[in-house]
DNA sequence: GAAGTAAGTGAGTGATTACTAACTTTTATT
DNA sequence: AATAAAAGTTAGTAATCACTCACTTACTTC
């Protein structure tokens, strides 16, 4: 229950703003969150929130793209990093579930964002973002087809699909137990039957 | 838009009511369905309503005990109807996807009560139905080792996470694109990898 | 067909919510 | 130090929501 100092420039204010949202989304139903409940968060009045954000929903728009950015960019770099496409698959993999075991409340955001029924700039958003992650995976997997080293009769958009329903898959795991910390331990075990059913026949 | 029949008695309109919010979650975020919404839909005005359930609470209770038992039973008939435990695995998992692109909304009423914060006893019959669906799937799985068909040295647990995970996956893939019926075609895609990952090698 | 009961109506109520605006306090500038 | 601009406070408002209750309508039973 961190209260930020009074007084913050705008820029720092806003910042504040949106890590509040996530780590609240950690422990409340998004939907749930109210903004006098952001705002006790930061030691401020709700009132105070407006004059940085016009309305809620500006809110949420800028927290769905504080996650895209730092999400993707993570993505990025662990795809970057690694040797061999299933390795950068691999990699990205890890790297997005410690995203989300650093921030528990993204996954539950991005949820509740997709759930809603009218297409608000948050939920084109978090559309695009799953698109472009969805995209990224499948050339990884390409990739891997050319390299060798998964499957050439891989169904690539499938196994993207599968890929990312396996990181869904720990979070409902998480949420059905109450608790984040298990995913870590989980997520290689799942990871290796996924990459089982993707890699090239010896 | 079905309008039921007025003055029906008490355990159809529980059952019609049931069967309207199930519709409504559909098209609308499971958590803004007012009661309001749910009367329309049945042509019936709100007060009505609580001549029925005591509060809106008790009405996602009914809705997701409907769904527990339906689905449930589901899925053990196509347990049962197999012939192994690889094929039973296959149709308890197309059985799930078809009961899901029958009611779409299903899948955002379970997770939408996860997302949660408080315990309620419609949270607690969501989390003790996904256990025992994932003690099943896992029973299968240890089944398939036995008979020679799952791999033996297959981590059950981490499988059946994944399980519940490819589905999972295929849901939110059909919130992405906003078209439930996608599913059907991309589930055998999907379950092939998953079922490649699991299977004992040859 | 009269009487009793179950189901539905309609007009409320209080609580909560996002949002506003006049005013105050802090910070930055000269 | 004086002043302007930025940030925060306080006390609202209108709208929406779950829930209530006195009354009306339909069904059931003898």
């Amino acid at each position: 229950m961190r209260s930020t100092a009074n007084y913050l420039p705008a820029e720092e204010r806003r910042e504040a703003t949106v890590e509040a949202v996530i780590e609240l989304a950690a422990h409340a139903n998004p939907g749930d969150i109210t903004t006098t409940a952001i705002a006790v968060k930061m030691g401020l009045t709700q009132g105070a929130l407006f004059r940085h954000f016009p309305t809620k929903d500006s809110i949420l728009e800028a927290v769905v793209d504080w996650v895209v950015e730092r999400l993707m960019s993570r993505v990025q770099e662990a795809a970057v990093a690694a040797s061999s496409p299933m390795a950068a698959l691999e990699l990205v993999f890890l790297a997005h579930i410690d995203f989300v075991v650093a921030h528990p409340g993204v996954p539950r955001i991005i949820f509740g964002q997709l759930q809603h029924a009218e297409q608000t700039a948050a939920k084109r958003a978090v559309q695009a973002m799953l698109r472009r992650y969805g995209q990224r995976i499948a050339e990884l997997l390409a990739q891997g087809q050319q390299s060798g080293e998964v499957d050439k009769q891989l169904e690539v958009d499938a196994a993207a699909t599968l890929f990312i329903g396996t990181i869904q898959g720990l979070v409902m795991q998480s949420l059905i137990h109450g608790d984040v910390q298990r995913i870590r331990a989980d997520a290689p075990r799942v990871f290796r039957i996924y990459s089982r059913g993707i890699e090239c026949a010896q």
